[in-house]
DNA sequence: TCTGCAAAAAGTGTATACAGTTTTTGGTTT
DNA sequence: AAACCAAAAACTGTATACACTTTTTGCAGA
């Protein structure tokens, strides 16, 4: 991951704006418009573009340039496997070998859900509820899990802002606070069965078979 | 992944000479020398040399250009548990829902396995045996899966030649043929388990714990 | 002979130029 | 008024230019 810094601060920019919805699906980047908003050459726009397209934040078309994604139902479906994959594994490797400063580090992240939940803090309450998932493989001491999982996470943003429904995301925070529960209790399958079946309820709550009006639209009046 | 053709094809070119350990690990990797290899200007070799680094075939150092990688015993054990997960959860998905026809294709992938043994092609065989898992991961019909799968089986190929010690590669033939003889029993926890088991003996036939003498070397003579 | 150092060579990092494509614009015809 | 087409504008894809850094080279001194 070692790009040049300025190119590295350009990705993690356009990072966030996407993952914080500030840049819609579907949205046009346009590199000359980018470069003279950050201050450099189109050069550096396009390395962080194409860094971006690798993490599947953006898809580039031909000649036609770069838009930020717009995930299809089947993928956010694949991803979604493909976390309950990892985290149910992390939990359990979790369970087994955290510390104790590690579950104090993690409840004190769901106390601050919590409190964001309570003063209706709803872009705080997003960061964190997504932070939550990201923390806790920081602290396995896995890098390689932490940034596929980070990747992955970041596509559930976008992923959620396509397809939710209803705000079910309130009930994320009691999840989380009940999986650390069962990770307190050393219950290993417990605690494993709720991570599931968090991940399971999260995209449940998500509508991804219908036929994806948001993307047409976006592109239209991009 | 959708980026011009031309960058593309240069990004595989060199993953490939990477995987076949055509490239050694900690190799100059120099722009000018790769243009003109390529027939294309140096602007078209960074945007490939920036996707590998992403995909942690190479690493660029700042101002010092870009090298095959060299990945840390830490990062080895790091990329064989991220596979013991996912590999563990694909067996249990195939066996509950591959058809017939897909169990046939890894029948004959694991015949195609033993012919390259059996007449002593090594290359082949390490091609082979790599595929064996990426198949696999295609035919879960899981892209999402199988990209991030492909990923880490490419950085495996690296880590393999840098670290293996005896060539007990030569067993994972037999482990594969084993894995699916208990898929074709639909036998889920014990296709899981061989699954498991077999990632772990291959991750104990390296020796991750030496202190790369590799690297040092390759990098100096580089 | 070995060490140290300065000049030259090679290489990376970024900006700019230019060709080819796509999108927009504005007028013309039906 | 709506549809169509051509010229202009905007944009992407690639190459090249240039500043700056690192590495190499070659010579001078110990």
């Amino acid at each position: 991951m070692d790009t040049t810094t300025a190119t590295r601060s350009i990705v993690d920019a356009l990072t966030k704006a996407i993952v914080e919805h500030r840049l819609h699906p579907g949205s046009k980047l346009a590199e000359q418009k980018l470069a003279d908003h950050f201050g450099v050459s189109r050069t550096l726009v396009r390395q962080a573009l194409f860094q971006l397209a690798q993490k599947r934040l953006i898809r580039m078309e031909p000649a036609r340039g770069a838009f930020v994604a717009t995930p299809s139902g089947e993928e956010a479906k694949q991803v979604f496997a493909v976390r309950r994959m990892l985290e149910a594994e992390m939990t359990r490797n979790f369970v087994r070998n955290a510390t104790k400063a590690q579950i104090q580090a993690l409840q004190e992240h769901v106390a601050q859900e919590k409190a964001a939940v309570q003063r209706g803090d709803v872009a705080g309450r997003t960061d964190l509820l997504g932070d939550f998932h990201v923390r806790m493989a920081d602290l396995m001491g896995n890098p390689v899990l932490g940034q596929i999982l980070g990747e992955l996470i970041s596509r559930c943003s976008l992923i959620t802002l396509m397809y939710q429904s209803d705000n079910a995301a309130e009930h994320s925070a009691e999840d989380h606070a009940a999986i650390l529960k069962a990770i307190v209790a050393k219950d290993e399958t417990l605690a494993v069965q709720l991570m599931e079946d968090h991940l399971s309820h999260v995209e449940a709550s998500l509508t991804l078979d219908r036929k994806l009006p948001n993307s047409d639209i976006a592109m239209a009046l991009a």
